[in-house]
DNA sequence: TACAGTAATGGAAACGATTGCTAGCCACAA
DNA sequence: TTGTGGCTAGCAATCGTTTCCATTACTGTA
């Protein structure tokens, strides 16, 4: 019983007395296996406690029946409420999911993309942070199906999901403005990823929109932390004159920008107004409650796998599909 | 160049000039191959875009650096700051992760338990939810390395890592009693998890502690969401006399919790005082901040990858090791 | 020059599954 | 009795690596 390693199909086979070919048939439910060798079978593996090795069966049938999930912070809701999303549809495919999250620094994000494609995954979505397009061609497999979520990265052949944050961010500086504010300061994501990029875009575009010039000096590069989103409000928030409202890039640098403004003792929205993105579990909690630029992020998800799904069964055209969600503007007391 | 499927280290040899075997060895540094075929071997293998098939080589070495962790939410930062501990630990061991997020019924968790561990992963972490003992014996192999994160479960050969969240619960009432609280309600978890069984059991022992006869009527069934904990939260104010203070099992219901005392327009701490399990990110965002019972996720999760990695390395002792942390009090304005 | 000894290479056997092909068996009809 | 055909079961090839073992080439010494 509990002898060597592993118990393996072969043993399976030797219990139930017949050949590995007919024992693999008959748990895989192939159609010419007799009924009573099948339920010999069966009833072998329970006994012996067999479990299909999926490694052999991934290398002889060329599919995993899986697909990966690489995101930057498994910390961040903004990325696990897609990816539950994801999973939830993947799922229902048939498809199981396994996650990644690569953070860190951009050697161990491409490790770790190599690790998951590296034949054991049938599929991937991925919202890469550090890697540039040309290395994540090189990184994988040409034939691998592939959708970029939450990113748009020019160049790769791919399919791709992403909020249209650009016009998130021209409707919170419309909103801001419509509320009177005249000087908004923006705390900037970090340039280069695609979704900070296109926020500062709608930053200036919305500014424009309304007439206003703007001031270099109000926008504060920030790197999507709470650290740096309080250390960027802060410097904001000593320009003179003083900014009377304040835009956060994200979720985790709106964390830092509402400590900051405490820590100043300001009033919200009296002294300055605030607007965070991505709709958390807390923007509803402080108070005042914070107005928001809401991403779909479960769609986010949800539109990645179906992606993902048409691709894995050859449904999908030829060229890149590119799809766009529509972010919503929450107004609450914040402004 | 783009002829057929995915380029294996057959075409690199070729392209090399050299067999499989040397190929191999000099791709993983083995000693015995000469520098030149070396770098001609790497250039080509570059040059014709090589991948190493994972599932090849796990096959073939019976190893895949790899582990698992299976979690019940991928949503909830309780499990996710304790998998990016792990997660950066296993890394400087030299594994990288892979995480799956159980969840939905115990079917699928069942499913997703046995998709990781067929063969595809050295070791395991698991926060098991819904899928008793023995079953879970069953379902894995004999001798694959298991570690139960947050989690005690009776009569499993596997080493375990929980914080002492009985002491903690006894901490909270112990704080509110001091605070001249008498009936404190507790918004309790799902039965059958360890967890919640574990805080429901420090309640009574705290109590019992203070020389409180306690109120069966006070302790409200919660199934640790945010809806049960709001549900659970209405019921408890309803009671009369009400409760002077409410107790939520962990961070989901807290919110939940949270909101309904708002509902009812209580004042905190003044009508009711609020105590929450975990320490997230919302806690000292909100007015009054909320005093928790801080739970050391990181070391959690650090320290679940520690006894794993002590197993991998076969430096563990046979019999099943038992850790336990110990949880924090930290008092703010809402008590 | 011959020989021993070392270093480097290639052939081929694993790893554990799936599956195309062949062949045995049996029933039935001629 | 013999031929035909439909079910089933088994043999053996295969997936892409790693690695054991044998073999070859080369170095230095007697």
């Amino acid at each position: 019983m509990s002898m060597s390693g592993p118990v393996k199909l072969a043993d399976v086979a030797r219990a139930a007395g017949v050949s590995v070919a007919t024992a693999s048939r008959a748990l895989n439910g192939r159609a010419t296996v007799h009924p009573v060798l099948r339920r010999q079978v069966m009833a072998a593996a329970r006994k012996v406690g067999y479990h299909p090795n999926a490694l052999a069966r991934g290398l002889r049938t060329q599919r995993t029946e899986t697909v990966g999930i690489v995101i930057p912070t498994i910390t961040n809701p903004h990325f696990t409420e897609a990816v539950q999303a994801a999973q939830d549809a993947l799922a229902a495919g048939g498809y199981t999911t396994i996650v990644s999250n690569a953070a860190r620094d951009p050697q161990a994000e491409r490790r770790d993309i190599q690790v998951l494609c590296a034949g054991r995954v049938d599929g991937l979505i991925l919202s890469p942070t550090q890697t540039a397009a040309a290395q994540l061609l090189a990184l994988l497999p040409a034939r691998l199906p592939v959708v970029l979520m939450d990113r748009r990265i020019a160049g790769l052949p791919w399919d791709s999901v992403a909020v249209d944050v650009r016009a998130g961010a021209i409707a919170a500086v419309a909103h801001l403005v419509a509320r009177g504010r005249r000087r908004i300061g923006l705390i900037a994501g970090p340039a280069g990823i695609s979704t900070a990029d296109e926020k500062l875009d709608g930053y200036w575009a919305g500014l424009r929109e309304q007439g206003l010039a703007g001031d270099a000096e109000l926008v504060a590069p920030g790197d999507y932390t709470e650290a740096g989103g309080y250390a960027a409000a802060m410097r904001l928030l000593e320009r003179r004159p003083a900014p009377d409202a304040l835009l956060a890039a994200n979720n985790v640098s709106a964390i830092g920008m509402v400590k900051a403004v405490r820590a100043r003792g300001l009033r919200v929205p009296d002294d300055v107004a605030l607007i965070g993105f991505d709709d958390t579990v807390w923007t509803q909690l402080i108070e005042p409650a914070l107005t928001v630029v809401a991403q779909p992020v479960g769609a986010l998800g949800a539109t990645a796998a179906r992606l993902l799904l048409r691709r894995l069964a050859g449904e999908a055209p030829p060229e890149p599909q590119r799809e766009e969600l529509a972010p919503v503007l929450v107004v609450r007391a914040s402004t």
